[in-house]
DNA sequence: ATTAGCACTCGTGCGATGAGATTGCCAAAA
DNA sequence: TTTTGGCAATCTCATCGCACGAGTGCTAAT
């Protein structure tokens, strides 16, 4: 729908009736937009106005006597046309870097853990971060690590200098030097390739070696665990209380609903990740969400960086959310988070 | 307190009520009591009866013209002195085998999560599991990987087959010998001590030794996130949903309180290792409990063991709970769960 | 010791009422 | 032609009063 021709003054009373409608969460009459937002017209030429708005299906009223609320197509049209984004202040600033980098050394999952817990807590909403897609990650190397009777621990390290270990089972006794000799054809074989490829290409690829065949068995029967991202990766979720204090959320029905999916994790994180896979600020708005709990909600998400390896973070609200200041938080935190990946490498 | 010596009648009476209470949510009149459970005492007898147990402060009227409600004075002797726990139906014992142990091969973590899931779904309150305490195992033996550029996967494994990775940072390049001869030292000189011990005596175990300064120097710094079991231990929480619905959350104020309160985990996290240090169930019951936000809560945990390492799972829901019900299920979950996990070993 | 009867106390739900907000529209003004 | 003032109409929401029902405590009878 082309709604670059909307007039100045449509563009100026669509804009000032979202401004106040995000902060008040009431309904807006045109006598509000009058007198608050001095534009030098009277109430009555702004309900015209308002109703060509209202035809046009950018604002709706929830019953004849109310003001106007914006629909989801109309913050559609705020956000691609009218947003500006708020600066962030320097204190701002300084909490998201502090909570970021802070605590050295403590890894990438304590750090995604405080960049959910910042985001929630300086935009008010559920702040979400989900840690880095390791199946885009380029194997570095694999060590194979006895630690009991029967437990072997798998250590996979990726370019960027993530690394991820699983404890894997064997049936019985491994010999040292079968696993030593496992471990090289590993490194051998699959060195240089995305783990993705790996996931895909293992069995193909272990075909004719030299190798145990009970080590062998072990890695392709726990194909899926090593390999497949999806299961190790991780969402941080950050301020639910603050989802609970809006008005949105007075209805039970609709909160349980919507924690039930956050404690799901998964459906929201496969949600999220195929947001936001290019660059910049990604911006969802209500029913334009395929996930039913959050039709009436926004998200803002935009992805991280470390290496060569990406992840999301972002931001759930209502989608009556400051738009403005969201986008400007979310932006300034993925880079934060990048920079801090960065300098650790 | 002395509440051995209750009237039979008084004690039927007490057990009707709060049976019924928990059932309801309700106040229960004397009337309820005398019909449903058939007590063949009329209404009139037991409003004496229930006046004698409101003086001694069992239970209490929320105002003149209701019936009445237990008090947490009242629970507590009713689980210590009535409770009889409630058998588990099979269908219940089967889920909670299942998941426990169904996905086999995918490391503690997951179990506890599912462990988690299953209290949450079963119990219908708030089900929680606590990763086991790291410090309390015994050494079996420690491995330094060189990963990248200065990162060095810290691998520590327990006797019980718990393993635990950590990735340091070093400021340099490391000489690969180097390495090697501080993993011979660390194993030799730690060998046989409880993570714990470790804990408090590394720098004056790491004295003289022949290891590079730069990687003692490492070994120090991270002290705390290598050897405190508090920064890694994790805490599932699971059934959010359950709580909201429960008529005790109706008050926003509470309900937010009690989120924060499970997002920030630690709190919850060492007061729950606190308690259920023992054997066997353990029952906190409303304002027994030190910590504000959950005055109104009740708490039954237990702990599991994986070998001779200890955690603790546990369900949280309103004082008004199913607690014979309860009981039983923790119960023959830790024991499941202390099952599944020495399987593996 | 138990029970029936009764007066009394409160919370809860329901309907009516009225104030307030906002609209849409029309005719007058700019 | 665009803007504005005026006005009737509509609809929500908070409040008030009222009657109902539930439950108690006490007393007198069993």
């Amino acid at each position: 729908m082309a709604f670059e021709n909307l007039s100045e003054r449509e563009r100026e009373i669509l804009q000032n009736l979202i401004d106040h409608y995000i902060l008040t969460a009431d309904p807006v009459g045109s006598r509000v937009i009058a007198n608050k937002y001095a534009m030098g017209l009277s109430p009555a030429t702004i309900r015209n106005t308002m109703q060509d708005l209202e035809e046009m299906g950018l604002i709706s009223q929830p019953h004849t006597s109310a003001g106007r609320v914006p629909t989801d197509t109309g913050y559609r049209v705020f956000v691609d046309m009218l947003l500006k984004p708020a600066p962030l202040s320097s204190a701002e600033k300084i909490k998201i870097q502090q909570m970021i980098s802070s605590p050295a050394n403590r890894g990438i999952d304590t750090i995604l853990g405080q960049t959910s817990k910042v985001l929630g807590e300086i935009t008010n909403q559920l702040g979400i971060s989900i840690s880095p897609r390791f199946e885009e990650g380029v194997l570095s190397g694999i060590d194979l690590i006895p630690v009991a009777e029967g437990k072997i621990l798998l250590v996979v390290t990726a370019k960027s200098g993530l690394a991820r270990t699983i404890l894997l089972e064997v049936e019985s006794k491994i010999d040292r030097v079968d696993l030593k000799l496992m471990e090289s054809v590993l490194n051998e074989r699959l060195a240089g390739l995305t783990l993705g490829q790996i996931k895909n290409t293992l069995s193909d690829r272990l075909n004719d070696t030299a190798c145990s065949p009970k080590l062998i068995k072990m890695f392709i029967d726990s194909e899926a665990e090593i390999w497949d991202g999806k299961l190790s990766e991780k969402l941080h979720v950050t301020g639910t209380d603050n989802l609970i204090i809006q008005p949105e959320f007075a209805d039970r029905e609709r909160l349980t609903d919507i924690i039930k999916l956050l404690e799901e994790k998964n459906v929201l994180q496969s949600f999220m990740e195929s947001k936001s896979t290019g660059e910049g600020i990604i911006i969802t708005i209500g029913s334009e969400n395929p996930i039913n709990e959050i039709r009436e909600c926004s998200l803002v998400t935009s992805s991280y960086k470390i290496g060569k390896i990406s992840g999301t973070i972002g931001v759930i609200g209502p989608t009556r959310m400051p738009y403005s200041k969201l986008v400007s938080i979310v932006q300034y935190t993925a880079r934060s988070l990048t920079d801090a990946l960065s300098d650790k490498k």
